[in-house]
This record gives structure tokens, sequence and C-alpha cells, in this order.
DNA sequence: TCGATACTTCGAAGATTATCGAATTATATA
DNA sequence: TATATAATTCGATAATCTTCGAAGTATCGA
């Protein structure tokens, strides 16, 4: 999968999404802590929680992560979990470090 | 001078304005090409020759990428030159991988 | 099967952004 | 000094984004 500078950019670029990315991070690469779900992991009702924003804004924003690729969504039940899509984001750092060299490069 | 990452993204996250970035990044870490100005470098007219947008428009994305820290500006005459500052590119390296460090650490 | 919980979709209101053209400011040169 | 060139500021308009609440869908458990 290809990942697209911009459409990233832009998931990052509101700090609520980038607020709710941190969080989806910060709980592991399994998006879960202690095997529980809407309790200690990043399932939706977690971030509704944590985050003083609507379920509807809540998932318009996930929504956006996923789209950019930052993020990967399970389904565990009724839950839906968040879970870091590492790739993403080293892109980002990628595109960054190509941008700089095309300047070294000169 | 430190970088806040999301007005770097919201800086990077407009396709015209990456471009931009590029144009100027790929001029090298002076700004210029064989020591002219608006003809190969990367001044407003040159911006403004390489794309199709009013003078205004460049303007108005150029403040967006110096308010970011990722370019800088220098007057050569007429001219505004922009010059790349590779610290706010390395700024999103480190944000990107810190984050992804902590999902793996988590 | 029914009710509760988790999440999404839809439609709308308000804020922000992208873009332009016109007017303005800064600099260079005749 | 007057004119030309380079760039910015201003005001307007159209598009996009953020957010919400209400209504809808999916899944679980009784």
């Amino acid at each position: 999968m290809e990942y697209d500078p911009v459409e990233i950019f832009k998931a990052l670029s509101n700090p609520s999404r980038l607020e709710i990315l941190k969080f989806i991070y910060s709980s592991g690469m399994s998006g879960m802590i202690e095997g529980k779900c809407c309790e200690k992991c990043s399932c939706m009702g977690d971030i509704v929680k944590k985050f003083d924003l609507a379920p509807s804004t809540i998932s318009h924003h996930t929504r956006e992560l996923v789209r950019a690729g930052l993020v990967k969504v399970e389904r565990d039940g009724q839950f839906i979990r968040l879970v870091p899509n590492p790739k993403a984001l080293e892109a980002v750092g990628s595109f960054a470090s190509d941008v700089v060299q095309s300047a070294k490069n000169a």
C-alpha cells in the first residue's frame, strides 16, 4: 500500500485528531491494555471518554485517521478497536528526510 | 526555536503548498541556483511562474510555510528568496518516530 | 426476540481556508 | 524623480472542515 503524504498531513493537521492519534498509539501495537475493551484501550468509547467530543465527532476523526492509513480498525464484538499502523508514520519520516536530502543534494 | 507539529502539519496539508515546499527545497539550501534570482531560484516570482496561482495566493502559501518554520525568507534587493529550514522537517521526523516508539514501548 | 450498548450516518450551523483581483508598499533603474 | 518590477495586504467569494444532535445499524446478553 502506498501512503499519500497530503492525506496523512491533512489527518495530522487537526489538534484533536493528533491527540486522538497519540492516544491510540500510546495504547500499544494491539490497541489494547490488559485485554479489556472500553476500559483501558483505544476503542471508540475510550476515546469518547478521554476527549470532550461527541461520539459522532470522534467517529469522523477516526475515519480520517483510517483513511490516511495511520490506524487500522478491528471489530471486537460490539467494539471497534483502533490499532496503530506505524508504516504510515514511517512514510512521513521518509518523506521528510527525502525533502531535506533534495535540498542538500542540489 | 520549538516547532509546533500541528502548525507544521497544517502547512503541509495543502497540495499546492506541499509542491511549493518541495520546489523551494529542490533549489538547494541557499534557495538559489547559479546565483540568479527570479530565473532559476525560489524567489516569489519563480514560484509564481512555476505554479498556476495568483501572486497573492503564492504569497499567502509561503507565509504559512514561514510561519510553520519550514522555510525562511531573505530579501535580495527587489526579491524575496525562500530558503529551506531543515530543522522543522527534522522535527517532523522526530515526532513521527516518537509516536511510533510510544506504541512499541507500551 | 427484545432491550441495551457501541458505533456510524446524516443534515445543518459555524469556522476556517483557498483563491482571486485590486490597491498598496518596497526596491531598482532610467 | 518617475516609472517599472517584485511582492504584500485587503476584501470578497466559494469550498472545505469541525462539530453537534438525531436517527440509524450492529452486536451482545437476558
